[in-house]
DNA sequence: CCTGAAATTATCTTAAC
DNA sequence: GTTAAGATAATTTCAGG
């Protein structure tokens, strides 16, 4: 799995993933050059999936973020998912266990399009039976360093 | 708001992060000083939060990912935040509206490690009265393009 | 598997228009 | 907004520990 160098150089990326390999290799206590091939490695090993940039969903006008249980039909759960997939509100999905089939994580500009999203565009997705809408009032936490988490599980 | 290059160059670097400037330019259809000056411009305002790198959870051992609706003394929110904050294997972290007063994502390596991190760990965060665990099976769709969801909200 | 240096190529950033 | 040019950085290669 990932060594303690490895660790470093994925939380360092995490943190910016912008980051020169001249500094990146400073920040872990390498030279440039295994820095660089620690990098490579880890992306041909899927375990980079990619460099992306963090957006303030409230500085672009999404200042309603909401999370929707949702049960549909199985027969239809392709469909669904592929609609889930294509519509830009919403933000994430997982198949879940417990009462609902699927966890939605959406975000709207304001309530009555967060209303229009659930009444007209939702429930309209392909088998949708039932939905359970919770507002999320504040984001405690956005996402965490992986390489803390590993280092956490090596511990613990 | 953001304009349509704007959202092209959100829409960029959502996708890569690491895109040069050059590249940047010409997929957005300018020229390389507008595309870098509006790039800033994103990061000033804080539309643009920063660059983050894609981990893969499960290359690097998490196999099991859940979801935890929490319930908690609000005398001690406070508190239950900082620890939330400060403990590595809760990715993310919403107060919402609902029956519980938290929604939590967590990753661990396996059942057991679950089990240990409800039993032992979540369950004595500050405040915690009660917490209802939901796993993630599958995720269907991961982080959106806010530029997308942007359009789309312009449009609709 | 590391260091360090050197050469090439590409990119960033600023300045002038 | 454009074009152009100097400063920086990325990438590859190689000799050596």
């Amino acid at each position: 799995m990932l060594d303690t160098l490895d660790r470093r150089i994925v939380a360092a990326l995490e943190r910016d993933a912008r980051v020169s390999f001249g500094d990146l290799a400073e920040e872990v206590g390498l030279s440039k050059t295994p820095c660089w091939k620690r990098v490579k490695a880890l992306e041909d090993a899927g375990v980079i999936r990619g460099y992306s940039t963090r957006i303030d969903p409230a500085a672009i006008g999404f200042d309603i973020e909401a999370f929707i249980q949702v049960s549909i039909d199985f027969e239809v759960s392709d469909a669904f998912e592929a609609a889930v997939k294509k519509h830009p509100l919403i933000r994430r999905c997982y198949a879940t266990t417990g009462e609902a089939d699927y966890l939605l994580q959406i975000v709207t500009v304001d309530m009555r399009a967060l209303d229009r999203m659930l009444r007209v565009e939702l429930s309209r997705l392909p088998g949708v039976r039932r939905t359970v809408t919770s507002m999320a009032m504040r984001e405690i936490k956005g996402d965490i360093s992986f390489a803390d988490a590993a280092a956490h599980a090596l511990r613990g």
